[in-house]
RNA sequence: UGGGUUAUGGUGUAACGGUAGCACUACAGAUUUUGAUUCUGUCUGUCUUGGUUCGAAUCCAGGUAACCCAACCA
């Protein structure tokens, strides 16, 4: 059976473009600015690039959009390169904006030359002013009639350092009462005497994103430029000045970006939340940057899978964090290793089973048939879940209660027969008898128990330090909420515990992916010392039960 | 009050004038040595008003709503 999968709109423009021959095959390129870490948006961007690309023969270029020196750093780009590794991908060139600054210097002169720009005096402000607004058309700069040697004496008298930071601009002259606001006299050129993480203290000019990113598409031949909605008022500007410079006609194509529910998604809130505090670096795990889902456990596959699922549109959209959830669960339930941890341990003795006797039991690490199996130490004393325990349980209870059974997961079924407390009333102690015929793989009990728990031996367990992860934000959308985003966080968004775990789990490795089993998926965070492990919750498994009560 | 963009179940996304489909969620059931997984089933949708047409989610006109645009940010 043939599953005929439905394009998304960028696909079908590619695909008519390619059946009608504009192009023989295609380029696209993937733009960040290295002013901060990638999140989860710009996930959907790399794959849909760099996808769309692998899909039609054609290549991808990793550009830096590097026009900005005084908010953009060496820091970001290596971590924006890590990220879009990991995800899986690989650019053709690794490029920068900042390698065009001479060639940008041209284009800006031909401009000059053919009386398409000139060189503007007036403040920021005056030229705000003189912008207009959306209803009401701007008015003419008295500088727009500046003679074209006049212009090119100013403008590389600009390039040459003659003048201050905000001086002088160079600006398009287009028409100040177009009815599109980037279209009356944008400036493309500002005087910035910062140091370039590329070209250091080369140039005190710097292109604007106008004047830099669709003139860089053209330069590198890229096909289809893909980018967000509200770059949408940018593509008229973006044609106009490939026309006027007649260099390569690269195209604008735009998607609606990723918005996620429970989160946020702009680098100017995420870096907040670095600089205040409220998590603890980019890579926090509770962020939604690339590199703080991959600290949290999450695999490149599922990512990919999310993706896939959320298609490309032009609508505003909200995705539920719960598809991306779902997605992690989807890859992890095939891969995690199964271990038992307990997170909130309570004592149960077998009361008849032997003082000092221990045996070794055999578990499966993977849920399917074939699944390799390991050694798990059984013995008299075990942790077992607090929350497996009910003193009065209702009828649809099947965990462990006075006088009810259940199967000790790989193990043997128990009775509980007895609990000691403390005089707060709190269980201390659950007293249980064993049913020595009933081990697991061998049950010759005839007993038929609906439950079973996970448990650790006393004994041979190992102290883990285990980080409970919730949602960072306490509502759906905390960007367009009323007030600062911050007001609603989640206070318990990171819960710290000392969890009882089985001996296997003292070698890990960073990359292991593990589920600890009737809990949630987890992996070791790289904090983890070898004496002192520490593991993060990736996801937690799906709990109808807890759900329904 | 100008210009641009978009409206399909709770959330996403298809259907390109001819049966409104898929996924997630929710709910119900089966299986289960993870109340997980797996399997089966159920609920819920074309913004609105007109028009064209044998036939409209799709085409046309008018409304309505949401988002974007007045950085020397990208």
């Amino acid at each position: 059976m043939t599953e005929e999968k439905s394009l998304n709109f960028i696909e079908e423009i590619v695909e008519s473009d390619l059946a009608s021959g504009k192009y023989k095959n295609i380029v696209t390129r993937f733009p960040p600015e290295p002013n901060g870490y990638l999140h989860i948006g710009h996930a959907k961007s790399i794959t849909l690039n760099f996808s769309l690309a692998k899909k039609y023969g054609g290549y991808t270029n990793l550009r830096f959009d590097d026009t900005n020196p005084v908010t953009e750093d060496i820091e970001y780009v290596d971590s924006i390169k890590d990220d879009i590794r990991w995800l899986g991908f690989e650019w053709k060139q690794e490029l920068y904006a900042s390698d065009y600054f001479d060639q940008l210097f041209q284009f800006a002169l031909k401009l000059i030359k053919e009386g398409y720009a000139y060189v503007d005096d007036s403040t920021s402000e005056e030229i705000a002013t003189m912008k207009g607004t959306p209803t009401q058309p701007g008015v003419n700069s008295p500088f727009r009639s500046r003679s074209v040697e006049e212009n090119i004496s100013l403008f590389t008298q600009m390039k040459d350092g003659k003048f201050k930071d905000g001086e002088k601009v160079l600006r398009a002259k287009i028409d100040m009462s177009h009815t599109n606001m980037l279209m009356r006299d944008p400036v493309i050129y500002r005087i910035k005497h910062a140091h370039h993480h590329r070209t250091g203290n080369q140039w005190c000019i710097y292109p604007m994103y106008d004047f830099a990113h669709g003139q860089s598409d053209s330069i590198e031949n890229i096909t289809h430029s893909i980018c967000t909605l509200e770059f949408v008022p940018h593509r008229e500007l973006y044609d106009w000045l490939i026309q006027k410079l007649e260099i390569f006609p690269s195209h604008q194509y735009e998607f609606a970006r990723l918005n996620m529910t429970y989160t946020v998604m702009s680098k100017r809130k995420l870096l907040q939340l670095v600089n205040e505090k409220i998590v603890a670096g980019w890579d926090d795990p509770r962020m939604s940057t690339i590199s703080g889902f991959r600290r949290r456990g999450y695999t490149p596959e599922s990512i990919h899978l999310f993706c896939e699922k959320i298609g490309v549109a032009r609508r505003e959209n909200l995705i539920d964090i719960g598809l991306l959830e779902f997605c992690l669960r989807e890859h992890l339930n095939k891969i995690a290793l199964r271990k038992m941890v307990v997170l909130d341990p309570v004592k149960l003795i077998i009361t008849n089973y032997p003082e000092g006797q221990s045996e070794t039991l055999t578990s499966e690490d993977l849920h399917g048939e074939n699944s390799p199996i390991r050694n798990i130490p059984f013995s008299r004393e075990l942790w077992i879940e607090q929350e497996d325990f009910l003193e009065e349980p209702d009828k649809k209870w099947f965990r462990l209660a006075p006088g009810k059974m259940v199967r000790l997961k790989s193990a043997y079924i128990i009775q509980c027969d007895k609990v000691e407390k403390d005089n707060t009333g709190k269980v201390t102690e659950i007293h249980c008898s064993y049913i020595p015929n009933s081990k697991s793989g061998n049950d010759q009990s005839g007993l038929h128990v609906k439950g079973t728990i996970h448990w650790v031996s006393v004994q041979h367990a190992i102290d883990i330090e285990v980080r409970l992860y919730d949602r960072l934000f306490t509502i759906e959308d905390p960007a367009n909420a009323e007030g600062d985003f911050k007001d609603y966080i989640n206070p318990n968004s990171l819960k710290v515990k000392t969890a009882k775990a089985e001996p296997s789990l003292a070698n890990s490795h960073i990359d292991d992916r593990y589920q600890f089993i009737r809990k949630g998926y987890f992996c070791l965070d790289s904090d983890a010392k070898p004496q002192s492990p520490v593991f993060n919750l990736s996801v937690s498994l799906k709990d109808t039960f807890a759900k329904k009560k």
